[in-house]
DNA sequence: AAGTGGTCTAGACCACAAC
DNA sequence: TTGTGGTCTAGACCACTTT
């Protein structure tokens, strides 16, 4: 009775290079053996053994340099975001206490269009501000940032763009606006573009975490709409009920 | 100067199959060519092709059935999870008023160990109700959910297991408990394991959202600590400060 | 020059499904 | 029987890195 007759020498090898990592307790930047090396020892393709290492990659435990082999991967900690007070991006990261730096991508100004105009609650021919930014933490790309901001409530704010910090930086020192509060949080998971794969140097199935905010000034309305586009590994979001429900 | 040289057949025939199902606006379940049809209309390989195919089959675009062919997927709309009162999970689907199934894959009382002692603030010997089940939605395999009870608040538990729905109905109707609240919630994405792949039939790459919870009722203490591993591509998490700031 | 990973070819055999 | 996807072999050529 055959069942099943899965030989699979490839999730053999899979299996294989998981311990070995494992075993010989194998630390970032380590080189785990060649190609060359696993087919003559499992005694098979090396195609085989590219299938396996594929799949290892592709979960972010190995990765590979052309001409030098593959090495293991950083644990990536994860950076925890804790939303209890409506805190920005930038805050969080700046309340962990974490280095982190900023690239600014890309700017212009566009009109909002019908989405982003229902969340600014202005008219589609309404102009705002788009800023795209990179953040970094320890050297290592992050976040993709987007923030829209309507032209309106911050005339000019592409003058204010020299070593830049963060939008809320902008908003209290330059426009004297109070600190601007986080009114809704969406969060999903999604397959990377390309874009994220080449700034955020990650393998082409790596997750990435979509968190969208909207911030809000009392008395004056929406003064931000912000997506991050996160690494999926060192993302992790947290929030507390405690005082809400006291 | 020759730059780059990346001829990359896959990468040609990838984007072409994406192009050919949103060209010929392909439903869910249609079937595109076969590897044999495209290697000979690019004259290439059947290797190259099966390439192209899994990168699109490991990004969720499509799937294989052995014997069949390679077929579209469904567009897998996101189910959208609220935290505005601290909602549980069965809860949020009871609103949304969507059908969904429970099934039972495993229960056991067991001691708590470490971690889940601090959760509950109780000895690592004391004993916890250990539930996993498994949600479906529209007869889609969408999370599985782990749920840990402490024995001495719930004593007798697994009796009430019969016709489950959720744990909050047992709590509500066998023990007269109010209402549990949510008091943390923690949110990180992870590449799914292999019981993930089989129990939620999503392709090895695919990314998993995990969501754990805190539930608590007022003068008693920790009820249950709840851990989801839902599909990233159904899961939306969303939650609105409009009611605690104003 | 030798070793590494990246790409591709040509072909074999298997399990499964439909006719 | 034919066509489909799944696995594997054997080997070629390329680009890159190290010695």
């Amino acid at each position: 009775m055959e069942t099943e007759h899965v030989s699979d020498k490839r999730f053999e090898i899979f299996t294989y290079i998981k311990n070995y990592i494992k075993k010989n307790n194998l630390a970032e930047g380590e080189m785990i053996p060649s190609q060359n090396k696993l087919a003559e020892q499992f005694k098979v393709n090396r195609n085989v053994v590219r299938g396996a290492l594929a799949q290892l990659s592709a979960q972010g435990l190995i990765y590979s340099r052309k001409g030098k082999g593959f090495f293991v991967s950083g644990k990536n900690k994860p950076i925890l975001f804790e939303h209890e007070n409506g805190m920005g991006f930038s805050e969080i990261l700046n309340n962990g206490k974490r280095e982190y730096e900023s690239t600014i991508m890309k700017y212009s100004k566009a009109a909002a269009g019908i989405t982003l105009g229902k969340i600014f609650e202005i008219s589609p021919d309404s102009l705002l501000h788009q800023l795209k930014v990179l953040r970094s933490i320890d050297g290592i790309p992050f976040a993709i940032c987007q923030s829209y901001l309507p032209d309106r409530l911050v005339p000019d704010f592409d003058m204010y763009l020299e070593h830049f910090q963060s939008v809320n930086t902008i908003l209290i020192k330059h426009y004297n606006y109070h600190h601007p509060v986080c009114r809704q949080v969406t969060i999903d998971a999604c397959m990377p573009t390309s874009e994220d794969i080449k700034l955020l140097d990650i393998p082409i199935q790596m997750p990435i975490l979509r968190q969208n905010e909207i911030f809000v000034i009392d008395d004056i309305g929406v003064i931000e709409y912000f997506s991050v586009r996160a690494r999926g590994d060192r993302f992790k979001f947290k929030m507390s009920f405690t005082d809400s429900l006291r």
